[in-house]
DNA sequence: AACGTTGGCAACCGCCGTATG
DNA sequence: TCATACGGCGGTTGCCAACGT
């Protein structure tokens, strides 16, 4: 027996909110708040809705201090470095964007910044797609604008990719969410991670292990070397230096202190690719260093799998 | 001017996890 | 323990303005 349906479709409008509905729904909320229940809500206040379309409609659109379109690179840039750790988490994504959406970051990435990896520029600026007609058309233009590396803004094409990552971390240190809640890698061609992550299991140093046994659930070759005092003290990963596996990443931002003890970074090789010691390098420091690598493989990784779907 | 195409985005759909009885 | 209801989430669809031919 399949699930009941939370309302009647019948009797439910669909289809764009109008002005009435939204200051109906608008103006009950900031009173009495969503009572618990958004089920009940629309039959509350006189709505012809469904109860998810009002939450919805309130999360996406009418609460207070939502921004809508002129992305900054800042967020630009977490938005790309977060999806490349976590993968297409928006909701965790939007939480580290105040203001922002997992609506509206997902829908910019789908049609913006994910072409924009792919190197694909608008023809003619600016030209193309639909303009915001709406009432702020400020907005719309704050969208356009982009800054130069000498921070000139100007309305041009696409802006550049940042050259380093700037993410407020710690992110959700207190609640980090284990790969095992994923319902999809960052970027999954065929069911596999794309080729960067398929090197051979090496033989490397010490006697090390991986971070299933860490509780993990990935099937990384990520290796790591445990000192006596259980820290990590050399760490070996899945990389031909174009950027760390995404485990290795989660790793970096979420339990930072277990690397605290990492002196140096190897490739599959053996080799170090970190060109000093790690120690005295914070997480914005380590991921400055990799992220440039980090976007070139996510870039390749998008465009093998445009290619793989177009049947190229 | 008319028609076709493209791109942005609001909204819907359906699955999943959790709370509750 | 199981069934049901609900909130939350990511994927997808469809509308429509802007633009191209």
């Amino acid at each position: 027996m399949g699930r009941a349906p939370c309302c009647d479709k019948a009797n439910v409008k669909k289809g764009p909110w109008s002005p009435e509905e939204d200051t109906k729904l608008k103006s009950y909320i900031e009173k009495h708040g969503f009572g618990g229940n958004w089920i009940a809500l629309p039959q509350k206040i006189g709505l012809k809705r469904c109860g998810k379309s009002c939450r919805l409609r309130w999360l996406n659109y009418l609460r207070p201090n939502i921004k809508h379109g002129g992305f900054s690179e800042e967020e630009d840039s977490i938005i790309c470095s977060l999806y490349i750790s976590i993968g297409s988490r928006w909701s965790i994504i939007a939480s580290q964007l105040p203001g922002r959406t997992d609506n509206d970051i997902k829908n910019y990435w789908n049609t913006r910044l994910k072409k924009k990896l792919l190197g694909k520029q608008r023809k003619e600026p600016g030209r193309r797609g639909r303009r915001r007609t709406d009432n702020n058309p400020s907005a719309a233009q704050e969208a356009a604008k982009v800054a130069d590396d000498n921070g000139n803004v100007g309305v041009t094409g696409w802006p550049q990719l940042p050259a380093a990552v700037a993410v407020p971390y710690p992110i959700e240190q207190a609640s980090p969410l284990p790969l095992m809640t994923r319902k999809k890698p960052p970027v999954e061609l065929g069911g596999t991670f794309s080729a960067a992550h398929h090197l051979p299991q090496p033989q490397i140093f010490g006697d090390p292990f991986s971070f299933s046994s860490l509780g993990w659930s990935s099937t990384t070759n990520s290796l790591l070397q445990e000192n006596s005092s259980g820290t990590i003290q050399a760490l070996q990963c899945t990389t031909t230096g174009n950027g760390f596996s995404a485990e290795i990443d989660e790793l970096l931002r979420f339990n930072p202190a277990k690397l605290e003890g990492v002196d140096w970074l190897y490739d599959m090789e053996g080799t170090a690719m970190s060109s000093s010691p790690l120690e005295n390098m914070n997480w914005n420091e380590v991921s400055h260093l990799m992220y440039p690598n980090m976007m070139q493989q996510l870039s390749t990784d998008l465009l093998m799998e445009e290619r793989l779907h177009l049947g190229m």
